[in-house]
DNA sequence: CGACGATGTTACCGGAGGTAACACCCTGGT
DNA sequence: ACCAGGGTGTTACCTCCGGTAACATCGTCG
């Protein structure tokens, strides 16, 4: 019970705006102000934040959450959308600039690791499969990401001439791109190896070939490494 | 962690218990029954599948599963690790391949596909990152991806000469490309797309550079680009 | 004023992971 | 033969989760 002030709402008169039906407009504020709570919750706590702890953050209970949102869902999507919009319109720019083709790669790749890294909570929400899927595959890449692989797709599609197998190898890439991205920025986030740049570098060399360019190595140590068949180490 | 209760297990007693052979099918047999049973509901419901099922799968009930594994993550761990051996031994094999470069990368390609096509659940499992940390990235691949990135990275390290940087790109060229395979292959697992084969040949020309060495398109319908100016390349 | 609609509440449900306490049964020492 | 002990298993319970039903409240409209 520590919370009551916002009760006093302003503004629509009926009268003056008959297209709206919702004199009191505490719909939106309110729904945006919820979102700012779990926002606010999910920096704080994770994408594992509770609907009881997005509530008490927002001075409320869960079944008001559940009256905007629908379920848990709803609220995720919610506020995913809402921070989908940035990065996703960052990459979707980044993709479009008129720049060389491998500057606009490493463009990109630098917008996604940009927004990624600064503020790796939302990045955390954003890329979070959702668990509920029972059966099969289909959500190694939650939907924000889903959406950049989309738009990689296109561009990819309307960009590059690719010849007859256009379409699967767009859409292919787009995933591709878009998992390598997701998984190599993971590793960047977490461990910090280098600076940004130059993860941007090691990606753009990837996806230019180095792999295929490069020269063996002399005769190193050569790949025979000791692999144990199926070793029982029993109780140990 | 299983610090309660039984601090004196592992009942063989080499002196006391010479033969060393336990009549009792303590531990290992049932232990072996009981990844089994979980199998099989993993098989049925895919991964979210909850530890009373399991038991009663097995014909047992939830505590001796705990006893057993310690926890839900316990089981999840013992009956990957059962299933990485499968997959991780193939990718390792397929990586150590004595092929041209680009045969041995599809080879790899081809193996993991082979491998997430013949079980969907169990891939599911094996690339289903614990929800369970709270703060910050670091789980975009699940631990048995974990081990395949390594594997790619160790394999870039000693057979491929990359110069001084060698190190920084073989980690992230290993996170990026399992990344990117999970993707793609999550992908094409759902929505099948094109056949195993084409599916590789797609993955493996992203890796081979195709995507710098195509041409661009005649006219690429770009809304709001009249003309590429020498745009400032961003940091050099 | 009364009706209505939207806001808020408490209390509850079913099911998840996880645990405590107890019962059985087989082995083995004296 | 008997009792102790460590394995097997059980029932019953805890907490927390997402989600819901039913009730209380406030403000506006007719």
């Amino acid at each position: 019970m520590l919370v009551t002030g916002v009760n006093a709402q302003a503004g629509v008169n009926p009268r003056t705006d008959p297209d709206s039906q919702e004199k009191r407009m505490s719909r939106e504020p309110r729904r945006e102000q919820l979102l700012n709570a779990a926002d606010r919750v999910i920096q704080r706590d994770g994408p594992g934040a509770s609907m009881n702890a997005i509530a008490a953050e927002a001075g409320i209970t869960k079944p008001i959450l559940y009256r905007h949102f629908g379920d848990r869902n709803g609220l995720i999507s919610a506020l995913t959308e809402r921070h989908t919009g940035g990065l996703l319109a960052a990459v979707r720019a980044a993709l479009a600039e008129p720049l060389e083709r491998r500057d606009r790669v490493e463009h990109v790749l630098d917008t996604y690791l940009a927004g990624i890294e600064a503020r790796p909570q939302v990045y955390r929400l954003l890329t979070h499969p959702e668990p509920g899927d029972p059966t099969g595959a289909g959500n190694a890449l939650a939907p924000a990401l889903k959406q950049i692989a989309e738009e990689i797709t296109r561009a990819v599609q309307g960009q590059i001439d690719l010849g007859a197998d256009r379409d699967l190898l767009a859409e292919a890439w787009g995933r591709g791109i878009t998992g390598m991205v997701l998984a190599a920025g993971d590793w960047w986030l977490e461990s910090r190896p280098c600076s940004r740049t130059r993860m941007v570098q090691a990606l753009a060399d990837l996806l230019w070939g180095r792999l295929a360019a490069a020269a063996d190595l002399p005769t190193a140590v050569l790949p025979t490494i000791p692999v144990e068949p199926e070793a029982e180490p029993d109780a140990g």
